[in-house]
RNA sequence: GCGGGCGUAGCUCAGCCCGGUGAGAGCACCAGGUUGUGGCCCUGGGGGUCGUGGGUUCAAAUCCCAUCGCCCGCCCCA
């Protein structure tokens, strides 16, 4: 391990990608906001315990993903492999389903899990997210999807599907569960050793299995909508319809299952073809009794994540921020150019001046390669009488000024 | 955690198979050509522990082993 060099699957964000983070944590801010929702932040470690009981303990996300440690103290502390447990934490903490029967909430931070990096996969990795506690009814499930969508479609993220399914209520969940504990374990030798695994730990995670060979026994396998009681199946239908109405596109997937012990009814995930192996960067669903699982009051919820990094991964366009508007070349006179870029951000002016007494040719060169639009000269003839050039660099022109008018002309120049 | 591919200049890569000619190209960067002015062009220049450690050999970027990192698939999931 050479000591420069940042953790494996963690990674720096330099300058030249930070436009594309900001524009994606901006367009979080205002979507949220638009749709009532309120920010909450939890640490970013917490008893490595909190995950055991949320995300449930056979997914590998807590058996083998966690990072995990010991405090000075003798305590099990981890760091967090997803922030719904936190944020669930937070609220039955601070007694907040007591004030409140409804709660809209968003967050936004790193997450880390413990797992062999790929495209897409890292170590730590970032999370935007929605919760809706509060409601047990279909027009949440709709609300938050529709969140996302704003989302998708405010960064201009077009080519996904988003698919649908339902898992039903717990009953149904069990009873599928079995139905399909029997089906499998009657064509067990054909599936790969790794669902063979999942067939005593979690049967369900065998239906979106990638293994080439488990996927003529999925096709086979029995659907879960042929277990549906009224109740899931009236949820199901008016989330379906929902989305329709609002131009929401959908794949109803009924073999989309999500990795968390948690979810009932409504799960969803989104997909893009663009992505490879790892082609989910959102995903979400109904999780109803997981408050409950923590020791707090029954409150129902949906919510979902997405993984910003994969996001990122989707995004063509590179936002540009906050240009370089003007740059103070000077001929040998670096002090009164500083003074001069003084006076024009004080006029608001983006305004860079050179720091290494480089030759004029070079910082006409480097206000080139920044795009910058106007080029304030600063040499000795005009500033004998009180003035400098101001050059338009697209359009080949420039004039000369009085210093006391140079934000006026800057102007000017830069309407052009 | 399992299987496979790859690590040579800031970036993309050639050289490796058949060890030995001064470690290269393009782009980027710097300077000059234009002693008050960019983009194009020309000329020159800086920059490399050939991922790291060990081994084989008179000699290793090149062969062998280990290790770290990245990429692809499985697993997992955002």
């Amino acid at each position: 391990m050479s000591g420069l060099q940042a953790v494996r699957g963690m990674h720096d964000v330099l300058p030249e990608e930070l436009p594309r983070w900001r524009q994606l944590e901006e367009v979080f801010r205002t979507v949220s906001a638009l749709f009532g929702y309120e920010e909450i932040r939890t640490p970013v470690v917490e008893y490595a315990q909190l995950y055991l009981r949320s995300v449930g303990d056979t997914s590998d996300i807590v058996t083998k993903e966690m990072y995990t440690f010991a405090d000075r103290g003798g305590e099990q502390l981890a760091l967090r492999p997803e922030l719904t447990a936190g944020v669930v934490r937070a609220l039955l903490q601070h007694g907040l389903f007591q004030r409140r029967s409804l709660w809209r909430l968003w967050y936004y931070g790193a997450a880390f899990r413990y797992e062999r990096p790929q495209k897409g996969r890292y170590r730590q990795f970032h999370q935007y997210g929605v919760e809706c506690f509060g409601s047990p009814f279909p027009e949440s499930d709709v609300e938050v999807i529709v969140v996302a969508a704003t989302v998708l479609q405010r960064l201009g993220i077009q080519r996904y599907e988003l698919h649908l399914n339902t898992l039903g209520t717990l009953q149904v969940r069990q009873r599928y569960r079995e139905a399909l504990v029997e089906y499998f374990r009657s064509v067990r030798s054909a599936l790969s050793p790794e669902s063979q695994q999942r067939l005593e730990r979690n049967p369900l995670r065998i239906l979106d299995s990638k293994h080439p060979a488990d996927q003529p026994v999925v096709a086979q396998a029995p659907i879960i909508w042929d277990f549906l009681d009224a109740e899931s199946r009236e949820h199901f239908d008016s989330v379906r319809r929902a989305l329709e109405a609002g131009g929401i596109p959908v794949v109803l997937n009924p073999r989309l299952v999500r990795g968390l012990d948690y979810y009932t009814h409504t799960v969803f995930e989104f997909v893009s073809p663009q992505l490879g192996a790892q082609n989910a960067f959102g995903g979400g669903g109904r999780y109803d009794g997981l408050v409950e699982s923590f020791g707090g009051p029954s409150v129902p919820a949906v919510g979902f994540a997405f993984g910003v990094e994969r996001m990122l991964l989707l995004m063509t366009e590179m936002p540009c921020e906050e240009p370089v508007q003007v740059y103070v070349a000077s001929q040998s006179m670096p002090e009164e150019a500083m003074r001069v870029a003084a006076q024009l951000r004080a006029a608001g002016y983006r305004t860079v001046t050179d720091l290494q007494r480089r030759s004029l040719k070079a910082q006409f060169r480097e206000a080139d390669r920044l795009r910058v639009p106007v080029v304030v000269l600063v040499a000795e003839q005009e500033w004998e009488r009180g003035a400098v050039v101001v050059r338009h660099l697209q359009e080949q022109a420039q004039w000369e000024c009085p210093l006391a008018e140079l934000a006026d002309h800057v102007a000017r120049a830069l309407s052009r």
